[in-house]
DNA sequence: TTAATATTAATTGCATACACTAATACCTCT
DNA sequence: AGAGGTATTAGTGTATGCAATTAATATTAA
């Protein structure tokens, strides 16, 4: 029992999962059961209950009889959930900050300044990435609260690929990192509700910045790809 | 089309769900495919989806080979599901102050002064646990932020049952008005730091009178339904 | 009687087949 | 050629059957 009884139906679903968040599967993509079936090797009928999670995770769009498509984020939802991850991170840091033992504090303040070494020394700037990622998980999973660490991640998951983005927009970087010291002060002051402020500030601005960005770089709005940032076109 | 192009398994998972928040179905009752199958005259596959749906979005719970349980919320997870609950209302309505139409406060106004006058005149508690019901959604959906909304109702959803249990201890209706006194004064007042402490500190501490109650009336723990509040022995 | 084990029954996971829907290609007529 | 309608095809939704797994029951040993 290698497999910790991981059923086809979970593994195509992991796999597709890893594609989207990967990117190899674009926002807009369709999928088609019959084509996965047999790349997995196996029938349908565990694709579509695959298919079926991810789109009650709202990871893909599905209506009747219609095939399901990779879903799409537009401008105005994207901000959205910007916004709502900002107020539940901000929630999240509200009761972190008195509930974080001095061990995760520390563990905190130790990424933070690994990011900020990386930026000193000119690091990989994906790197740099993922030790943001990693600073806002471990605040709000200091909540110690599983219904609102669930959430919040979920929600940080699926703006995951936009978030990143940060690395190839001038100046970005440091002003994250600005960001980041305001927070991580206030919560070792134990001021919960500036750590609360800050966060939301910081996460809402990053949905700006986005916004901006995509403005700017506008080609036709559907080649915006999250993680090449640029797709390529079809062949 | 009168069905809105439902598909057997949406027919099938809106009445699973519908038992649930119902109290049909109690956290714990075993959800067995071949019966439910021809219960509704359909075969097993579009139970199957429908099973597959409500194990993802939490209400169920369901693993490789063992036959899928409603949701079981043991006292802890009820807790923390009232304490996130407690901070997506709060971080809703900090929104909401200052983002609700006149309109809309007024109707809000006139769903909390209708649950005021049912209480006046003594009337049915479990139309009171509707407004109260309703209340709350409003001052959610004020904050205009899908995202938002959907991950709030979505827990609101799931707590509900064990919120009206409101309507069965002494004096909690009363207080409860208080409350809602309070955290309307707050959103018209405009002061939206106001609104979000008071309905925070209301949602747990309807968290904390259920523990409680559950803590005085536990008989078996097992046996607590929380619709008709005491499950009734099986045939 | 109780505990452990073997046996049977019930139930799930998956594959396959078919019906039905929706999209595409094709043809007809103007 | 283009609009409108029809045939064709691709793809989804559902039913059914079977093998694998788990739960229930019977059986045996202490």
């Amino acid at each position: 029992m290698t497999d910790h009884d991981l059923t086809q139906a979970d593994t195509v679903r992991l796999a597709i999962e890893r594609e989207i968040f990967g990117g190899q599967l674009a926002p807009g993509d369709a999928l088609e059961e019959g084509r996965l079936a047999n790349r997995f090797g196996v029938s349908r009928t565990p694709v579509r209950e695959a298919i079926t999670q991810l789109a009650q995770a709202g990871l893909i769009t599905k209506r009747a009889h219609k095939r399901a498509v990779v879903a799409q984020l537009d401008p105005s939802t994207m901000l959205e959930l910007f916004e709502a991850l900002a107020e539940l991170e901000g929630a999240a840091v509200f009761l972190s900050t008195s509930r974080m033992s001095e061990t995760e504090k520390n563990a905190l303040k130790d990424i933070h300044e690994a990011a900020a070494e990386n930026l000193r020394s000119d690091g990989d700037p994906n790197e740099y990435a993922d030790l943001g990622f990693a600073f806002h998980q471990r605040i709000v999973r200091g909540c110690h609260n599983t219904a609102l660490i669930d959430t919040t991640e979920w929600l940080a998951l699926r703006v995951l690929p936009y978030r990143r983005f940060q690395v190839v927009a001038p100046g970005r970087l440091q002003r994250n990192q600005t960001d980041h010291d305001a927070i991580i002060s206030a919560i070792f002051a134990g001021d919960a509700e500036a750590a609360r402020e800050e966060i939301r500030r910081h996460t809402l601005e990053q949905g700006d910045a986005l916004m901006r960005f995509i403005a700017l770089n506008k080609t036709s709005h559907a080649d915006f790809h999250p993680n090449g940032l640029i797709k390529e076109q079809p062949l």
